[in-house]
DNA sequence: TCGCTACTGAACACATAGTTCGATAATATT
DNA sequence: AATATTATCGAACTATGTGTTCAGTAGCGA
């Protein structure tokens, strides 16, 4: 790829995300971004459909690294399996969460829009059910399983959220805690 | 109030859930629903200030409605109450927005706006704090009050969400004992 | 009936989205 | 190093949506 590609995509990127980290997605104007990332329009345009597909392709870009998908196999897991040795998957996200420059993080908070939130538990579910018995079993069978997937994922999303809003004070052994028991 | 106004008021929020089922919020513009409302421009401005203060009031509209609380002292929750005879306010709230011609529901959908979702949670947190014995009671020490308010509330609007995608297939006595049982 | 107030409708200024194109400069290729 | 390619620039342009203004009209309450 173009050198040039690759420092314009990335500069529009960087100035995406530090706007998003100030204001709600809607608030943020093309003008904005162009002018932080110092591009010209034409060029955003060159790189991006609209404002909507800068926000896919950044959600995409941020999660996948954080799953570590980036593949398309069935072997694409290796990272979060090799992480896996004495810590659960939960933790392992958690500090792979906390050690990101708090990049994504920032994004994930309440102001900003659902669209990570719902990439996140996408992603989530995803996993759970590819790797259901790293995560906590559920102990009722009057419950349906998928409600049960939902329930894990959208509790590790909200934890996570929770976390943030407590500006992030507690470690993520103790986040980890907190959602193995709420769930157990 | 004039007569006039009442029915303008009711006339743009009627055309505005109606666009809200068919579209994301921020696709939706103005023009759109003065068109559906037919009411003219200068109207619509006079009652709301922005599209923003639409969405707005219109959650207050409806959810004042589900939780009762369009009083404001502390004898408002008379309806709550007194419905909680022989269930749970839990299966109360679920029975009330399944009576609610689906109006509601129909918003909290996936597609559309968090801000639903985060009124909806915001309203439930206060509830909660004012009536902590009418939810699952925690049994671990170990986890925060706080968490554990957010967590069930969390809980019950992604419950509600999950119970939406299904197309409420299950009655609400069943999701009000997959709640029970999720966090028991 | 009369005075008030809400609605109308059209025009308006303004901001933003997304496009187009010729010129320029960085890059890859040979 | 010379050349062909391709990304970027910048500015102008169209189109669409926002929110305002105002004079005229019609419904409302007393």
């Amino acid at each position: 790829m173009d050198r040039r590609q690759k420092r314009t995509r990335a500069s529009i990127f960087k100035a995406f995300v530090e706007l998003l980290r100030k204001k709600r997605y809607d608030k943020i104007t093309v003008g904005e971004i162009i002018e932080v990332a110092d591009v010209g329009r034409a060029t955003f345009y060159a790189h991006f459909e609209t404002k909507d597909f800068l926000l896919k392709d950044l959600c995409k870009e941020l999660f996948c690294h954080v799953f570590d998908m980036s593949g398309q196999g069935d072997e694409n897991h290796k990272h979060i399996f090799s992480c896996d040795e004495k810590g659960s998957i939960v933790l392992h996200l958690l500090r792979h969460l906390k050690n990101n420059d708090n990049n994504i993080l920032k994004l994930l908070s309440s102001e900003n829009n659902e669209q990570f939130s719902s990439y996140f538990k996408k992603n989530l579910i995803e996993l759970i059910e590819k790797q259901p018995l790293s995560f906590p079993r559920k102990k009722d069978g009057n419950i349906p399983d998928d409600f049960w997937v939902n329930h894990i994922a959208t509790t590790f999303v909200e934890t996570v959220r929770w976390w943030i809003s407590t500006e992030m004070k507690v470690t993520p052994e103790a986040i980890a805690d907190y959602f193995e028991r709420a769930l157990a």
